[in-house]
DNA sequence: CACCAGGCAAGCC
DNA sequence: GGCTTGCATGGT
């Protein structure tokens, strides 16, 4: 079996630092050589990218074409999403930095637990928790010379109590897991439900379970569901927004003014804008 | 010591 | 509907 596989074509709209520092994805490591560990959806593959190819070290052609080709959205033309939003002045700049980003079709179960833990918290921390959470929870895979977890389902989380999350070190944040793990296990609500619905009844979905509000619903949709019309608002995007955009906007919430100016590319906006303003912030405060 | 971190729920009005 | 407050934990 080859150890490899290399894929040609994307040039510059696929850098692997720009698409996994951009804060969409927790279960990432950075090795020395600058190319990317990931684990997602059960497997574990190294990233790395050049001039003409991208290589994804651990995969073979069939784990692209069922799994990876997806995840990493290859089948969007993101050069054709960085010119139509380069039309305005603010994302110009913001795409031009981080020209290199794709939004990854991740798992949903994934995201709504890790989205979960991200409120009120920073980044470093939470990529901890779902850590622990995955070593304690998930199945082992031999990658690398190294042991890694798989991310738990909702299923083999069925069972647990609130206490049994203290070694999570998760806070407050212990309650609003065990309502999701509650809802979706019990199918009170259903995953398939939400990848199934429009994107208002999906959120709606979400909302019913404590600890997603709209922001962590709007990033679940985003990464964890495709929905690339959302437009999470979290301190940095009102912050940024708010500056930027300070006339246009009017009275118009920051949402609603984003879903207006971008239409279906409100997600990509995000993105773009997201990784520019975190990475170029006074300071350079990251928390990592 | 204070303040912050990809917000949210609950309690007000 | 909108606004305020408390919140576990860890870093600076």
């Amino acid at each position: 079996m080859k150890k490899y596989v290399e894929i040609k074509g994307y040039s510059d709209d696929f850098i692997p630092q720009h698409i996994f520092e951009c804060g969409q994805c927790f279960r990432f490591a950075r090795l020395q050589d600058g190319s990317y560990t990931i684990i997602a959806k059960g497997r574990v593959i190294n990233v790395s990218q050049n001039q003409e190819s991208i290589f994804l070290k651990n995969a073979t052609d069939n784990d692209v074409a069922d799994i990876w080709y997806d995840y990493f959205d290859l089948g969007t033309d993101y050069s054709k999403i960085k010119t139509a939003l380069s039309v305005d002045k603010h994302l110009n700049e913001s795409v031009k930095y981080g020209n290199g980003i794709r939004i990854l079709n991740q798992d949903l179960w994934e995201c709504i637990i890790s989205f979960i833990i991200s409120a009120n918290n920073n980044i470093p921390r939470i990529q901890g928790i779902v850590e622990r959470l995955c070593q304690t929870y998930g199945d082992e895979i031999k990658a690398f010379d190294n042991t890694y977890f798989s991310f738990p389902d909702a299923e083999r989380l069925a069972n647990i109590k609130k206490e049994d999350l203290s070694f999570l070190r998760a806070g407050y944040r212990d309650s609003y897991l065990i309502d999701a793990i509650q809802k979706v296990s019990s199918g009170e609500v259903s995953l398939d439900g939400i990848k199934n619905s429009n994107t208002n009844e999906a959120k709606n979905q979400l909302l019913k379970i404590k600890g997603i509000g709209n922001k962590v619903a709007d990033c679940i949709l985003l990464f964890g569901n495709g929905r690339s019309e959302t437009f999470p608002v979290d301190v940095w995007i009102k912050r940024s927004i708010g500056t930027l955009y300070s006339e246009e906007m009017k009275d118009l919430s920051v949402h609603d003014f984003a879903r207006a100016k971008f239409g279906d590319l409100a997600g990509y906006a995000q993105q773009y804008l997201f990784y520019y303003m975190r990475e170029n912030s006074s300071g350079g405060n990251k928390n990592g």
